[in-house]
DNA sequence: CCTATTACTGACTGAACGTTCAGTAACCTA
DNA sequence: TAGGTTACTGAACGTTCAGTCAGTAATAGG
């Protein structure tokens, strides 16, 4: 009685412990993003994952550190491509590369919800936040600001504080991914086609870079 | 026994139908915007207000209906007052006004939970976030909207898509909150003066959206 | 003063969920 | 193929928390 009780339902399980953390780690990722660090439920990423509660610790010790390691596997390693589109001669072809190049890259069904993840929740593990803006965060604010600077001593922008005009540019891309996204409340920037906002958002910037009097320099000189 | 150990401690609770709603109200605006919605703890709350747990279900059905509560009375408010500035003669002027109206409204402890919320646990209640676009959000977009057609039909702006234009402005405005707020990782943002901030902002938008050669204009009449 | 009514309390309930662990299946070695 | 080891399972546990309700204190009316 006891051992038919306890038996298993001959479940097609394989004992597969290279691969276990990589499906464990990619769940994760999803459940994460959908909804969130605390309401995301151990018992969903099992279930996606294709095992039991209990292996994921195996694995992993906590939630929390099953967290800290979607976001070093996961989201790190897809900043390092950051840098790209700085090479391009003028500061405004390589402004308009790194524009495009952070909104491409934000294009993925889980962007919306890192952005949700890195504005709302992540405050709430010191650690994993100070982790976060140095290697993501500041990388990738380094890049825009390099442009910018380049920029204004090429002529190509007027002066400017480099460091608020990243914050400005970050600022409309962050929200525009949140806008856009698949859980936006907002139905006019969903309907939009995703290479019109870039194309607002390019225009937006670069209007706001250009030097006051670039006309009347050429008129002048 | 039973009479003993059930009487109460002769705490100090008075009978006060009229403001427990408001002191609960009170309550749940700091609880909400500190936690979250999801996180916020009736009994925190309860506590908070100075009155027990069971109190709160004598005025508000349910957690949700508390939360809706608190938008209407302690949000939309605030909100009547996002038409102010726009009767300034010219839609610079207008524009600087209503910039520096949403900034300073925005100035309070709790502004930067509220964005929170806002942009990011809202949409996983639904009907809330319908209830909060309607009453909140396109309210104060359709006033910035009008200052951006009145700048361009005027010429003060260039013809811009206005619609775009107040989301990228509304992007700066709430991730600038959330930067310079309490719970910001940001140092640098946090130690800058608040009115530095809002004369970056204004800056960058004016620029964005001063029409192409106003100089040249004024060279070539 | 006594009684009815209203305001309020806080222990309790039930559900949800992170974490544990005794037990079972798969695999390995000899 | 027996015996040992490792991977895995899922029921059970402990905690947290929204929501309930039987009981108690304040107040109003007679």
């Amino acid at each position: 009685m006891t051992e038919a009780a306890l038996s298993l339902d001959h479940a097609k399980f394989r004992r597969q412990p290279e691969v276990r953390p990589g499906q464990i780690l990619d769940a994760a990722v999803k459940v994460f993003t959908d909804r969130g660090i605390a309401a995301a439920k151990l018992e969903e990423i099992a279930t996606l994952a294709g095992v039991s509660k209990g292996t994921i610790y195996l694995y992993f010790h906590s939630k929390e550190e099953l967290f800290r390691e979607v976001v070093r596997q996961k989201v790190v390693p897809l900043l390092a491509l950051a840098d790209e589109g700085v090479t391009a001669e003028s500061a405004t072809a390589a402004l308009r590369a790194s524009l495009e190049h952070h909104w491409t890259y934000m294009d993925r069904d889980d962007a919306e919800g890192w952005v949700r993840l890195a504005l709302l929740e992540l405050h709430k593990f010191p650690d994993l936040a100070q982790f976060y803006r140095d290697e993501v965060v500041n990388r990738s604010n380094a890049v825009l600001f390099g442009i910018i600077e380049r920029g204004i001593a090429a002529g190509e922008f007027r002066p400017i504080d480099a460091d608020a005009a990243v914050m400005m540019i970050k600022g409309i891309l962050l929200t525009h991914v949140i806008w856009c996204g698949a859980h936006s409340p907002n139905p006019a920037m969903r309907a939009k086609p995703r290479d019109q906002i870039l194309h607002d958002i390019t225009d937006f910037v670069l209007h706001a870079l250009r030097p006051v009097t670039p006309v009347a320099a050429t008129v002048f000189e």
